[in-house]
DNA sequence: CACTTGACCTGTCCGC
DNA sequence: TGCGGACAGGTCAAGT
């Protein structure tokens, strides 16, 4: 689940590799994962060159020298995993290994009709450190082929999606403009953050937190993490949280999302950085995914695991007491 | 308008 | 062993 500091680990991956590559080619076998056919892609991607990579929220921008940017969200399982040509595989039974994988495959065979010469491996002399095998997968949806490598985007449960827009209009989107401050922006203060908040004063303090027009980049683990390091229960109503309160909730989200970021993000299921390595903060989570296990803090009371805003929710009910109205 | 729910998808896990 | 259903959760559209 790609959240801030996930996007921002692959976006400092993607910052060294990219800029200066020529994009020769794009092919993709999902039209949903590459929905881009009111745009010329043929003028504006093939033969661009990569100029810069940036983030906003948890949403990717590949800016190109065609005044053209791709635009990239990896929602729930999207990957986008570099693979330079050094890294070829050379053996030539990768096709054969490729086809038995086809075989085995509920889904039909792979439409991507790329050389030998442009697969890719991963995972030689690092085992552990990668998720990812030879590429192109079953789960590949885009390859964008570049001067010397290859992108691939996969993405196992397809909601994820590659735009190729232009690069002024990219901000003018109601997509881009309705996202709220960065949280890690200097800028943002506790004060900003406390006010923002009121505007989801009736909903619960979670559903406020991952709400990406009150604050950009939050998702399930790190609204988790942050409530319970700044002792706030989760399905507390928000007009309900102090200011005080608030102001922790952002001083822990913030030390939290530069924790995590030093450490290349949380890989719970599918999360890899640009060069197919997971992160490893969920090795310093306190709550997310370790319901059943001793708090922390409380060592006599185990996390348990609820729901709140529709999402599997971690707290701990010592540290974080639920505040009702009178 | 504020807020919640369902749909989009596939792989995994659990109970029968 | 196989099979149906629940679950995972980012975002938008549709519903209350």
């Amino acid at each position: 689940m790609p959240e801030l500091p996930e996007v921002e680990t692959v976006k400092v991956g993607l910052a060294k590799l990219l800029p200066g590559r020529m994009v020769l080619g794009v092919e993709h076998d999902w039209d949903k994962s590459f929905p881009n056919t009111e745009v010329d892609v043929q003028a504006f991607l093939i033969g661009a060159k990569v100029i810069a990579v940036r983030r906003r929220a948890k949403v990717l921008m590949i800016d190109l020298d065609s005044s053209y940017s791709l635009i990239i969200h990896l929602k729930m399982t999207g990957q986008l995993v570099y693979v330079d040509d050094k890294s070829k595989v050379q053996s030539s039974n990768i096709k054969d290994q490729i086809n038995l994988k086809h075989q085995n495959s509920k889904t039909p065979t792979s439409t991507f009709h790329l050389s030998s010469s442009k697969l890719g491996r991963f995972g030689g002399g690092h085992p552990g450190d990668s998720l990812i095998g030879e590429l192109p997968d079953r789960s590949t949806r885009v390859v964008l082929e570049l001067d010397g490598a290859n992108l691939f985007f996969n993405d196992q449960r397809k909601f994820g999606w590659i735009k190729l827009l232009p690069t002024s209009e990219v901000k003018q989107l109601d997509f881009f403009r309705k996202f709220g401050p960065e949280p890690l922006s200097p800028d943002f203060t506790g004060e900003a953050f406390a006010r923002i908040l009121d505007r989801r004063a009736r909903s619960s303090i979670k559903a406020a937190l991952i709400d990406q027009t009150v604050v950009a980049g939050v998702g399930n683990i790190y609204a988790d993490e942050s409530l319970w390091a700044a002792r706030i229960h989760p399905a507390t109503k928000t007009y309900l949280v102090d200011d005080i309160s608030r102001r922790r909730l952002l001083h822990e989200l913030r030390k939290i999302l530069r924790l995590s970021i030093e450490k290349g993000g949380s890989t719970d299921r599918n999360y890899v950085d640009a060069e197919g390595k997971k992160g490893s903060y969920l090795h310093f989570a306190n709550v997310f995914r370790r319901d059943g296990r001793p708090c922390v803090r409380h060592p006599g009371t185990r996390i348990e695991k609820i729901r709140v805003a529709g999402r599997g929710t971690h707290i701990c009910h010592r540290c974080q007491k639920l505040l009702f109205d009178i």
